[in-house]
DNA sequence: AAAGTGATCATG
DNA sequence: ATGATCACTTTG
């Protein structure tokens, strides 16, 4: 089990995202607890034209840590209800992110940080030097399949309907 | 099918 | 300061 390398993350988005499946998230609590949970299903979210991103109004205060270098983590409040967490990817200057929506035994994006008590405290977080989370890989070479992406109608042509969500195949169902 | 919930961003 | 808009979940 290695920690996964630097460079990974500073890949384009539409390469980081299906990569992502099947690696381990690991997120270490303050009380010294650990989970580790395999990655089932991610989205991808490229660029200011890409118009389900929240990078099509440019750089704000929100947007900000999409525009830096490939891993950084993005967290952010949705519907006022959920954090949503993200990995940034690519290079810096090209907003980019791989929207994490499911893990092993958490499925939903809101639900996953909920259950690793996932929050704002980790929005721009470095996964590659945090002591707080960061992901593994063991060479679990991953079947998936793509659909268009999930609760993004604002969206417009062609990126409401792109295949940017990616989904771990289980070769044991 | 719809409510619940609050940060964010654009108005004034 | 106020109002609209959401990368969702749960309930009925």
């Amino acid at each position: 089990m290695k920690k996964v390398k630097p460079s990974f993350y500073k890949q384009d988005a539409l390469i980081v995202g299906p990569s992502l499946l099947g690696k381990i998230l690991v997120r270490k609590l303050d009380n010294g607890k650990i989970f580790r949970y395999r990655i089932t299903e991610t989205e991808v979210y490229r660029g200011e034209e890409d118009k389900a991103c929240h990078a099509r109004f440019g750089i704000t205060n929100r947007t900000m840590p999409l525009y830096a270098e490939g891993g950084l983590i993005y967290v952010y409040l949705c519907y006022g209800i959920h954090y949503l967490f993200n990995i940034v990817t690519g290079e810096k200057g090209k907003p980019q992110a791989v929207l994490i929506r499911g893990i092993e035994n958490h499925n939903g994006p809101g639900k996953l940080t909920k259950a690793l008590n996932i929050d704002l405290n980790l929005n721009k977080e470095n996964l590659n030097t945090s002591k707080e989370i960061w992901l593994e890989e063991d060479g679990y070479q991953p079947f998936y399949k793509t659909t268009s992406r999930i609760g993004i109608d604002y969206a417009t042509e062609p990126y409401k309907s792109i295949e940017w969500r990616f989904v771990l195949i289980d070769k044991d169902s």
